[in-house]
DNA sequence: GCAAACTGGTTACAATTGCAAGGATACCCG
DNA sequence: CGGGTATCCTTGCAATTGTAACCAGTTTGC
């Protein structure tokens, strides 16, 4: 009986599988930023949710694309040291400040954003629409479920 | 037509989604290793490929595992140093050396991997089989395709 | 009205990571 | 053989990241 092995197989362990296909892509795609622009993934994400919203807070920016709030402070620091971003006081409270996308950020992310969008659409350019559909679901799924399995851990 | 926004939505946008998921569900399971054991993701990994096949070197767990090969190689000092796996010459080339889990590794993997897979399936688990049979299709084809990707620009 | 608690953001410090170089060994080919 | 090159692994260093402490400003509760 004791012999035991495999317990457990890595390729088709999917917290693994995850990591690797995570990584893998990132990578790829890290490539169209930093070769044209010298941008970073954080502040990427950055120059991305600027461009989707417009106008938001650092805080803001970390909720949504779910940055620590140190990795948004810097990637903040060195595009506005670039002049692709702006700050802007709230008047209504002076420990936050709006930060929006300069005319220059605005142009990177025009030439960005489309390529990004290409990018993902060749990832899934061999499914069909209900594969694509399902990817989606299923992904949607797996994300509420990892939510709740962190949650019930905490506790 | 100028106007423009916003041309893409972070939130749909899959590989930013992969790496949120990724992230999640790593991090969430990375608790579980380092409450009882203190061991991080990388040593893991490497106990994980130790369980599974035995008796490996460093090369082959890098490749087998896709870690840089000083993290393998930091991984493994440490784990030496706890005495969970052990070294042994390989005297047909003594620029490498084969790693095997030692008792007390192996003592350690046979409680970890049972509670990984528990993980594993609480993650799917409310997905019908043929749910899981696509989810694992689509993830198999999105790595395949991730890989001609960065191939591709690679050039 | 003001001290205590809290919040948004930055910064110092420590840990983690990757890159580049190096040390030892193995292979290749004239 | 034996010098040049490639390979396995480790280590020094620099960049990236997270934790914790901190500052400035805001809110809360007496």
């Amino acid at each position: 009986m004791t012999s035991s092995l495999p317990p457990l197989e890595l390729e088709s362990f999917l917290p693994y599988r995850l990591n690797v296909l995570a990584e893998t892509v990132s990578q790829s795609l890290a490539g169209v930023y930093r070769r044209r622009y010298g941008i970073t993934v954080p502040e990427w994400r950055l120059i991305a949710t600027l461009g989707q919203f417009g106008t938001v807070t650092a805080k803001g920016i970390g909720h949504h694309s779910r940055m620590h709030k140190t990795k948004v402070s810097r990637a903040a620091a060195t595009l506005e040291a670039r002049a692709l971003i702006r700050r802007e006081p709230n008047s209504q409270d002076m420990r936050e400040s709006f930060l929006a996308l300069t005319e220059d950020g605005r142009a990177i992310y025009e030439t960005l954003a489309p390529q990004a969008r290409d990018f993902a659409q060749a990832l899934v350019a061999g499914f069909s629409s209900s594969e694509r559909a399902a990817l989606d679901g299923l992904l949607e799924r797996l994300m509420l479920r990892a939510q709740e399995l962190t949650n019930e851990m905490a506790e």
